[in-house]
DNA sequence: TTAATCACCTGAGGGC
DNA sequence: TGCCCTCAGGTGATTA
């Protein structure tokens, strides 16, 4: 489940290969993704050159001259480069052929990633420019969680896991971060103090930065860009071992749902 | 305005 | 072995 961290982890992956390279096709095998794929992307994209690669939040950006390509993963996306000539699978849907003879293959069994044009600065996008700050940058701290909180009665892992709140945090680094910081879950965003915000960010920056230096999470479908896994989810504390031991009382892990996602925590580390 | 729920989608895994 | 059901979850749209 690609988060922060393997969009990153994806982004340094192709970035060598794709960088300021030409593009000479484009195959769009499904276009039916989240959105619809532009019908005029080989047409937008042929013999264009990529002049930058960004991320924002959980979205990748491809600049050209004349536009921006955005990319999210959804849940079950990857992005590969492979050399010409490798035989395509069930789920890969698009590929961007390279003057330099690698492709750029987008696959995505649940297609709940994206693939979209737009002809303006990709900040003016609406789905861009509604994101919160970077979580790893200086305008996210402590302070910043606790000013915006007040006065709110949603629980603090819906909070975080807004994007318009913070960009690119999900369900399981929220989950992670939570007990890193000791806040139960469930407890309203409104309610909690500044200390504690102030150490929830100081756990979502040091698990982000970890899993990204880590080449992020091994979860279900998520790989790298080379197609190997990430090696990060031996080194969750909770999120996924519901029934186990808490890893610092040894007391039982309890899991509950919150916006229809599991939420694994510690009912005697995380106080509500 | 805010918060919660729904819908999209497919593969894995468990039960029978 | 095969069928059916449940679960996983990012995020925009919809509902309360």
């Amino acid at each position: 489940m690609p988060e922060l961290p393997e969009v990153e982890t994806a982004l340094r992956g192709i970035k060598p290969y794709i960088l300021n390279q030409k593009i000479t096709y484009v195959i769009v095998r499904r276009p039916n993704l989240r959105w619809p794929i532009p019908a005029n992307l080989a047409q937008l994209l042929t013999g264009q050159t990529v002049k930058q690669l960004k991320r924002r939040g959980k979205y990748l950006l491809l600049g050209f001259d004349h536009g921006t390509l955005i990319l999210h993963l959804g849940m079950s996306g990857s992005l590969s480069v492979l050399p010409e000539a490798t035989p395509h699978k069930k789920h890969d849907h698009v590929e961007l052929h390279f003057a330099n003879h690698k492709y750029l293959r987008f696959t995505d069994p649940r297609r709940f990633g994206a693939i979209l044009w737009t002809d303006e600065k990709a900040a003016n996008h609406p789905l861009i420019s509604s994101i919160g700050p970077e979580p790893l940058t200086n305008k996210f701290d402590g302070d910043y969680l606790y000013s915006i909180s007040r006065n709110k009665k949603a629980a603090i892992k819906s909070f975080i896991m807004d994007g318009k709140i913070v960009a690119g945090v999900g369900n399981i680094y929220a989950t992670e971060a939570l007990f890193l910081a000791g806040i139960h879950p469930n407890k309203s965003a409104g309610d909690v103090t500044l200390n504690s915000y102030r150490k929830l960010v100081d756990a979502i920056k040091s698990i982000l930065k970890q899993a990204i230096k880590q080449g992020g999470t091994t979860l279900k479908d998520f790989v790298n860009p080379s197609g190997s896994p990430g090696y990060f989810s031996i080194q969750l504390h909770v999120y996924g071992r519901a029934g186990k031991s808490c890893p610092r009382c040894k007391n039982k892990l309890k899991s509950i749902r919150l916006l229809q996602r599991s939420t694994v925590y510690c009912p005697y580390c995380q106080k509500a």
